[in-house]
RNA sequence: GGAGAGGUGGCUGAGUGGUUGAAAGCGGCUCCCUGCUAAGGAGUUACAGGAGGCAACUCCUGUCGAGGGUUCGAAUCCCUCCCUCUCCGCCA
C-alpha cells in the first residue's frame, strides 16, 4: 500500500511510478478526498474537544453540590447534545471519505524501484548473470514424458481425485519431492534462517497485507464458509507472522524460511503448461522471507537472491537470473530477479524462483514497524523461492537425464535421496 | 457440536458511569547513592491521527478485542460480531 500521506503531498511523483508500469492513473480526485478527509478531521477534533469540556463542567458542577436538574445544568446538556449531532453527522461523512479512500489505494500497485528498468512487457526484461553449462540438443525429453517412464506420476488419476492442474507423485517421485523439501530446508537454516510451518490456509487480512487481495482474488481458493483461504504462497503467512507489530530494532533482520503447498486458480491460463509439473493448482515450496531495517534492504535483497541461488548452484543447476522490467513486476513489489533454470527438455529457460523487494508496502499494509529510539518506522520486506519444488524436480529430471530412460542426481542430493539415480520399476 | 469463563498498557493484574490513558507489581530505560551489595533511592516507560514549533518539544483528538447504541460524560450500562481458555462429545 502507498503512503496516503504522499498521496496528499505529492501525487505526481506517484503517478510518474506507476506510469512507469505501464498503469495511467489520475490521483487528483484522489488528492482532493485525502485532503477534503483531512478538513473533515480537524474540523471533528475541535468538536470534541469542546465537548468533553462540557461533559468535565457537568461532572465538575454535580460534583460541587449543584443540583443535575437544575436549568444550569439543562443548558450544558444541551449543548452537549448538539455537539454530539454535529459529530455524529461529521463522522459518517469521514468514514465513507475514508472508505472510499482506501480501497482506492489498496488497488495500487507498489512503484518500482528508479534501479527496475524501464519495459511493457518480459521482452523487456534484462539478463543479469548465467550460472552452469546449459545443456543443448536433439533428444532430450521434456520432464513429463520422463517422469511418467519412470513411474513418477500419474496424470490421469489425479483428474479422477480432483481435476486438471493436480498430480500424484509416486515411488521415487514421492520420495524425490520429499527429500528435496529437506535438502532446501537444511541448507537455508545452516545460514541462520529461522524454519517455520505455517498454517496452509489464511485468513483476508493476511492475504490484504501481502498484497493479494483485494485486487487478485481470482487467483486464491477460497473457503467460504469460514472466510478462509488457501495460501497461494507461504509469503502470505510470513508476511502475517508480525502484522500489527512493532519489532525492535536489534532483532532484525529476521529471516525465515518456510515450507508449504500453494494454492493457486491459475485462472485465465487455459492451455498453458497443460502436462507435467511446471503450473499446477497445488505445488511445493520452500520459500525465504525478510524483515529488515529499511536502510538494508537494499543489500538484503542481492543477499536473498544469492541465497536462492545456492539451491541452484547445489543442484549443478544451470540459470540465469533475469531482473523484471517495470511492466512485468508483482504488485507489491519495487524490484524483482527470477532465477530461471534451464530445461533442455524443453529446450527453454523456465522460472524457479522469483526474488522481490517490496519495501515497506507490505509493511504499510500489515502495519509491521521498528523502534530505534523514539523512532517508529515501517520495516522493509522481501521474498525468494528457495526452490519452487516441482519446477526443481523437473529441472532435475531434465539435466540428469540419461540415454538409457534412468535419470543421475545431483551429488547433494543423494543423502537426502538415499539413491544416486532414478530407474524404472521393475 | 453442547456447557461455562474471559478478552485492560511489554507482562501480571486492579478498576462497574465523572479530570481513569487507566492503581499496584514485574520488566525496560535514565540518573543518584553505596562496603551490610545478586542491595537501595528518585524519575521515566503505549500507539495512531492532526495542529503549531516545522529540530530536541507543546497542544488537540481517538484507542481498555471489533463495531454499533444509551448518556452532557463509558474501560465501566445495552446490542451484535470476533477471538481465547476450561469441561463434555468427536477426532489425526
Amino acid at each position: 500500500m502507498l503512503d496516503h500521506r504522499q498521496v496528499r503531498e505529492n501525487p505526481t511523483l506517484i503517478e510518474k511510478g506507476l506510469i512507469r508500469r505501464g498503469i495511467k492513473v489520475d490521483l487528483t480526485s484522489l488528492k482532493l478526498d485525502s485532503q477534503k478527509l483531512n478538513q473533515i478531521e480537524q474540523q471533528r477534533n475541535q468538536l470534541q474537544a469542546e465537548g468533553n469540556e462540557v461533559g468535565k463542567e457537568v461532572g465538575k458542577k454535580i460534583k460541587d453540590g449543584i443540583n443535575p436538574n437544575s436549568e444550569e445544568i439543562t443548558l450544558l446538556r444541551n449543548k452537549g447534545n448538539e455537539i454530539k449531532k454535529k459529530v455524529n453527522l461529521l463522522e459518517e461523512e469521514e468514514k465513507e471519505l475514508a472508505k472510499l479512500i482506501q480501497e482506492q489505494i489498496l488497488h495500487l500497485p507498489n512503484i518500482p524501484d528508479l534501479s527496475c528498468p524501464n519495459g511493457n512487457d518480459e521482452s523487456d526484461n534484462l539478463q543479469i548473470r548465467t550460472w552452469g553449462n546449459t545443456l543443448r540438443g536433439e533428444g532430450y525429453k521434456e520432464h513429463w514424458e520422463i517422469a511418467e517412464n519412470l513411474g513418477l506420476i500419474d496424470t490421469d488419476r489425479s483428474v479422477r481425485i480432483a481435476k486438471s492442474r493436480f498430480v500424484t507423485l509416486f515411488n521415487q517421485g514421492a520420495r524425490l519431492e520429499r527429500s528435496l523439501i529437506n535438502f532446501m530446508l537444511d541448507i537455508h537454516t545452516s545460514k541462520g534462517y529461522t524454519e517455520v510451518l505455517p498454517p496452509a490456509l489464511v485468513n483476508t487480512a493476511s492475504l490484504q497485507g501481502s498484497g493479494q487481495l483485494p485486487k487478485f482474488s481470482d487467483e486464491s481458493f477460497r473457503c467460504s464458509e469460514d472466510d478462509l483461504w488457501l495460501t497461494p504462497t507461504a509469503e502470505v503467512p510470513l508476511t502475517s507472522l508480525h502484522r500489527d507489530e512493532i519489532i525492535p530494532h536489534e532483532k532484525l533482520p529476521i529471516k525465515y524460511v518456510a515450507y508449504s503447498p500453494c494454492f493457486r486458480r491459475e485462472a485465465g491460463s487455459y492451455g498453458r503448461d497443460t502436462r507435467g509439473l511446471i503450473r499446477l493448482h497445488q505445488f511445493n515450496k520452500v520459500e525465504l522471507y525478510w524483515f529488515v531495517h529499511p536502510d538494508k534492504s537494499k543489500d538484503a535483497h542481492e543477499e536473498i537472491t544469492s541465497d536462492a541461488e545456492s539451491i541452484l548452484k547445489a543442484l549443478e543447476l544451470p540459470y540465469r537470473v533475469i531482473q523484471l522490467c517495470t511492466g512485468d513486476l508483482g504488485f507489491s513489489a519495487s524490484c524483482t530477479y527470477d532465477l530461471e533454470v534451464w530445461l533442455p527438455g524443453a529446450n527453454t529457460f523456465r522460472e524457479i524462483s522469483s526474488s522481490s523487494i517490496c519495501d515497506d508496502f507490505q509493511a504499510r499494509r500489515s502495519s509491521i514497524r521498528t523502534k530505534s529510539g523514539k523512532k517508529t518506522q515501517l520495516v522493509h520486506t522481501l521474498n525468494a523461492s528457495g526452490l519452487a519444488i516441482g519446477r526443481t524436480m523437473a529441472a532435475i529430471l531434465e539435466n540428469g537425464q540419461q540415454p538409457d530412460g534412468s535419470v543421475t542426481l545431483p551429488e547433494a542430493l543423494v543423502p537426502y535421496f538415499g539413491d544416486k539415480q532414478l530407474k524404472p520399476a521393475k
